[in-house]
RNA sequence: GCGGAAGUAGCUCAGUCGAUAGAGCAUCAGCCUUCCAAGCUGAGGGCCGCGGGUUUGAGUCCCGUCUUCCGCUCCA
């Protein structure tokens, strides 16, 4: 209950000090869509950063892309997208519960099936060892008459999903007066299609379009693209292939704010290797992901891997990367092993071979894959759970502040004039125009030094700097730490070092195990 | 989709028996201020979610509708 609180109160931080805003609010806002403000983009831009270079940089042997969100219309074939993500979907209202229209109505057509079974059977036990069961089916007037029934309604089934006809299928489900397992009552909704991919058309013309999708995942963009980049990159297996982009899919509920949404980024590396070799990547992958989770410092305990036990159709093996948010444990990053289920699919649906030659085996085979596949949105959220802090200070004040991973704050440094006169506005201009070239600073001069502080605490600046009236004297300024509040005197010479140390990216990848 | 709650200033909210839309914070301008917010003066900011009805008169009563939030349902 608490922590719903906290929750709440960390969606409207984000609001309020220019995070996350709700999209087209002022036409009463698009559910399930949200935008990025001016803090919010600097710090998911950061997160992004972090992860393309500690893939791309860190191993010599990932590179990236960055494929079209459009893509052929027959890849979500191969991948199973469109036969997974479309199905009718109807609504018992007494029960509350949801069921696929097209598997009551199978359930239907199987009843028939028994029917007949159970006549097969009472005329097999009658006639004994004389039996002809085909004949019998055959000649039958009773079973005859529930085949043709039977038959009828798999007809007419078989029409309403060829032409998709949602109406017909509600029909159906009447006219056979099918009811709820649980409330055994006929109190049905309409069936309605549920697309869980963006549909458009491409082409201008109308005799000329054709219908394509918004990507579901990054993912098919790589596999795709696995021959172009082994070739042109002349990459040798074990490799793989990273990129950052964004994904969409019709969630049924979307919730828990920039939890689920119906336009996201995800964050991809498809890790190509020799089939057999897989487990062990899988494992290698593992460990690699969680250490770049851990390495931000927001606390061991806040992580755990949830390994499934319900495998995908692609994979022999997955697991998640689990993050402790206000609302529970919830998954951050997908490890899976997709074994070469994705590149087999395409060489089949394309027609194209696609299989790597491996000069140490002296053959040629389709590689297995590792994914790790990060959702930049709710990595974004995690970071800001876990840096949202409400401080109860000594004096009886409080404080809100985020105690965001350093190198990923959206502002390094606030230069702030003590008073804005007697110089010292210049002063600070000055050293910002050494500082702005190397981290994101921010000048202010509104109001007391104390309101700029917590204003500063609030966005999760690490450092403030403070412009006196002896800094024109001897080139001192105060800098301030966020998560201390403490002060201390330094050189100005001294800033850039001071700063460097706590906020560059560059250390935290140094810090990484590869 | 079902159930519940709520929509009034950027934010948090008040608004009595139906009678000229308010407060605090925030913003802006100015003054004052030499190191941890909330000092002084002034200003801007509102289709009271939207549509209809009742009424001389509606933020307030009635009906409808939309949106958001919470729970359930769905979710490689």
């Amino acid at each position: 209950m608490a922590q719903e609180d906290v929750f709440k109160r960390i969606v409207s931080h984000a609001k309020e000090y220019g995070f996350v805003f709700p999209s087209s609010e002022i036409y009463d806002g698009l559910g399930a869509v949200y935008d990025y403000a001016q803090n919010g983009v600097e710090l998911k831009n950061n997160i992004k950063r972090y992860w393309w270079e500690a893939m791309t940089l860190l191993h010599e042997n990932i590179v990236g892309i960055d494929s079209a969100i459009f893509m052929h219309p027959t890849i979500w074939k191969a991948s199973g997208h469109v036969d997974a993500f479309n199905d009718p979907l109807i609504d018992n209202r007494d029960s509350k519960k949801r069921y696929r229209a097209d598997v009551l109505i199978e359930d239907e057509i199987a009843k028939f099936d028994e029917k007949i079974g159970k006549e097969v059977a009472k005329a097999a036990k009658r006639f004994g060892e004389q039996f002809n069961e085909q004949m019998f089916r055959e000649t039958n007037p009773r079973v005859l008459e529930i085949q043709a029934k039977r038959d009828a309604l798999h007809a007419r089934f078989e029409k309403a999903l060829n032409d998709n006809d949602l109406k017909e299928l509600k029909q159906i489900i009447l006219d056979y007066e099918i009811v709820d397992p649980i409330s055994g009552t006929k109190n049905w909704t309409d069936v309605r299609q549920f697309n869980l991919m963006f549909k458009t058309q491409m082409g201008s013309s109308a005799d000329s379009t054709m219908d394509v999708y918004l990507r579901p995942e990054t993912a098919q963009g790589i596999f795709v693209n696995f021959l172009n980049v082994q070739k042109t990159g002349r990459m040798r297996l074990p490799f793989g292939i990273a990129q950052i982009g964004k994904a969409f899919r019709n969630e049924i509920v979307a919730r828990q704010f920039i939890f689920r949404m119906r336009e996201f980024e995800q964050m991809e590396m498809q890790f190509f290797v020799r089939p057999g070799d897989e487990m062990q990547w899988f494992n290698y992958w593992k460990q690699m992901r969680l250490a770049w989770h851990k390495a931000l410092g927001m606390g061991d305990e806040k992580y755990r891997f949830h390994d499934h036990e319900k495998l995908a159709h692609y994979a022999n093996a997955a697991t998640d990367i689990e993050f402790l948010m206000p609302f529970g444990f919830k998954e951050v990053e997908g490890i899976h092993s997709r074994t070469d289920f994705d590149l087999s699919q395409h060489e089949k649906f394309s027609g194209k071979k696609i299989q790597y030659f491996d000069p140490e085996l002296n053959k040629s085979y389709t590689p297995y894959v590792i994914e790790t596949s990060i959702g930049v949105d709710r990595m974004f959220l995690s970071v800001l759970c876990s840096s949202f802090d409400e401080e109860k200070l000594e004096s009886g004040d409080s404080r809100v502040v985020l105690h965001l991973p350093r190198p990923l704050a959206p502002v390094k440094c606030a230069i702030l004039p003590l008073v804005k006169k007697d110089g010292m506005p210049q002063k600070a201009h000055e050293i910002m125009d050494v500082l702005k070239f190397d981290f994101a600073c921010h000048y202010d001069e509104k109001d007391s030094v104390g309101k700029r502080y917590r204003r500063h605490d609030a966005i999760g600046t690490p450092f403030c700097v403070t412009i006196d009236g002896q800094t024109l004297e001897d080139n001192t300024v105060t800098l301030r730490d966020r998560d201390t509040m403490q002060q201390q005197r330094v050189d100005i010479a001294r800033l850039h070092d001071i700063i460097n140390k706590e906020c560059s990216l560059n250390n935290l990848l140094k810090s990484l195990p590869v």
